[in-house]
DNA sequence: TTTGGCACTCGTGCCCTTCAAGTGCCAATT
DNA sequence: AATTGGCACTTGAAGGGCACGAGTGCCAAA
């Protein structure tokens, strides 16, 4: 190895080392402290040479010419790009995990704990996006009569998912006519994609008897209705407290992404536009979030589920801990995609 | 009216500015200011009297000695005990309650976006009970067969509430039999509370051919298990932005309170244990509050729904707008009680 | 009971100094 | 060419001193 070579070498050590110091103290990171927490085998002179060249190179900056030095958006970036090995994970974790999970089986609950799980493992914000039922099938379509003129219709998922309407009907329901309807609703869309109901369903009521004509036709606005509004993503998250810990870390604010968070639109928008690498995380850093609100903040994500469409990841402040964030939400997101799958 | 009536009046006037303004402007309010800007007619010297009364009676302190006043807890408590008439709500915001709550059917989406509004109207964090459910009755039970071995459990509660579950049953599953076991179930639970499911079922099986023994107990033990998880209290809340915005009010730190509302439990039991007043509404204020993470904050909350058993509410610093949030918080439980008896 | 006057208190903002941490650069060394 | 020790230099943070202003408490007069 070449002398060129063996001090690249060392400048990527020292950004390791620059980061991981500055995330643990949030503190700029001088030389003879960095000499000194690491066993680096030169002098304090040496590193300042090398931190130099990082800041020739934009990855570190300080804050003031007698401080140490900080990672910029750039140094996280290079740093997570060369990120080797990720933290496993305990084994007591992986314990924690499992003992937390499992014994629910409504899907809401599931994500619900798995959000809680996440935001405890990283002390960052976990965020999650409910699966999109129209990706799904159709599994099931139910139509219970609740009274003398009110209907209830239940759409069941190949995901698992359910989704229920009350729907008031002006008729009077006769419940053979309602069993009729159902089976021709069910014939033309279970199986299908939940996608596809609005075009299934469009003639039907012109082929049934002229007497079912209106009960049909309510009973299809609403499917078709039920199946749009799943159109529109949900998301679920936990962990907030973490954001107010560590709210030094974004400028003492944290309104903007508490705001982003209930807003949900930004955030969903965010979570489906990130680009997985090889391991399928996705990591997005300050302001290469597209949001004006998160220029403060990062996102580590990663799909989960059928298809891996739907996102599970971790919102928190760009100094922070990516080796573990990252390990902790692979792991999850693949614990997650197997008990959906089973 | 004697002099001292009179004085003991403008007392409590000297109060109610001393509030107001300090809720308005997060500063000591001194004698000065007070006279200028609410028209007591008397001097500067005057109200500096009434509120070292005011201070004997530990109704307001000083921070220090040249400063001016802050209301203390108990001040607050008289000042809510005594508050005549709440801020009614404008026009445009009944408008705008109305035009966002209506149009959605199903009861978790209603709570949400109730809980979103009422965040909105009262720029405090806004938390909300869910119903409920074992204080409902059995409006159905519904089984759909889901694949060969898999069977869906689904309970309807008077109140609307739908509450689903998965089971896997380790038999060959025959339309007809699922049919007779759904008939006795509902024969037996139909109309009755959820609470009383346990007892009702207890000898169901026995009842029935043995062919369909297996499949009745893994009915109604699912049953049984469904109406008890539901003894367990959710809740929903919105608004958390709102916290951080004020986050001095509470030293700067709002965390224990996110984790007071992300735990649940404690919340929950707060709400429960509310006691209301005349009109509905119950205020808790600071360390009347039995959690120590909630000594900062105020709660104010009103039952809704049938019963009044669950609450709505709003949490906010101690230095919170009374009137105002008491107004939305009884004008948004009235709506939404109505909204849910529909 | 109310009022004007006045001395007194105390927090805030400002300036100044000191101190320690850390840098950049240079000449000497490997 | 890379590394090292030495050294002058910069700069924020911490602390002391000082003037200022807001607000009080008390008193004597109305």
């Amino acid at each position: 190895m070449s002398d060129q070579q063996r001090s690249q070498a060392r400048r990527l050590q020292v950004l390791r080392a620059v980061v991981e110091d500055y995330v643990h103290s949030r503190e700029p990171v001088g030389s003879k402290a960095l000499v000194e927490r690491h066993g680096l085998g030169v002098s304090a002179a040496t590193i300042r040479n090398d931190m130099a060249a990082l800041e020739d190179d934009g990855l570190v900056t300080a804050p003031h010419t007698s401080a140490g030095r900080v990672p910029t958006e750039k140094g996280y970036r290079y740093f997570v790009d060369r990120i080797e090995e990720v933290k496993p994970l305990s084994s007591a974790e992986r314990r924690a995990i499992r003992s937390l999970l499992e014994g629910s089986d409504d899907l809401d609950e599931v994500l619900s704990r798995t959000a809680r799980v996440l935001s405890h493992l990283t002390h960052q914000v976990a965020v999650i996006q409910v699966p999109r039922i129209e990706k799904a099938r159709v599994r099931h379509v139910e139509l219970v009569t609740l009274g003398a003129r009110q209907l209830m219709l239940v759409l069941i998922s190949s995901a698992g998912a359910v989704r229920q309407r009350v729907l008031p009907v002006d008729l009077e329901l006769v419940d053979a006519e309602v069993a009729l309807v159902k089976e021709a609703v069910l014939g033309l869309v279970g199986g299908e994609p939940v996608a596809a109901i609005g075009r299934l369903l469009a003639g039907l009521p012109g082929r049934l008897v002229p007497s079912l004509h209106p009960l049909a036709a309510a009973v299809t606005d609403a499917l078709v209705d039920l199946a749009e509004a799943e159109r529109v993503d949900r998301m679920l998250w936990a962990g907030t407290a973490n954001l107010a810990r560590f709210s030094d870390d974004f400028r003492g604010n944290i309104t903007p992404v508490l705001e982003t968070l209930e807003e949900q639109v930004v955030m969903l928008r965010l979570l489906s536009e990130l680009e997985q690498d090889a391991h399928g995380v996705a990591v997005s850093i300050g302001s290469e979030n597209p949001h004006a609100t998160l220029t403060q903040a990062s996102v580590v994500a990663s799909g989960y589920g059928p298809g891996n469409h739907a996102m599970i990841g971790v919102v928190g402040p760009t100094r922070m801990d990516y080796p573990g964030s990252i390990a902790a939400v692979r792991a999850i997101a693949r614990y997650l995609s197997r008990i959906l799958s089973a």
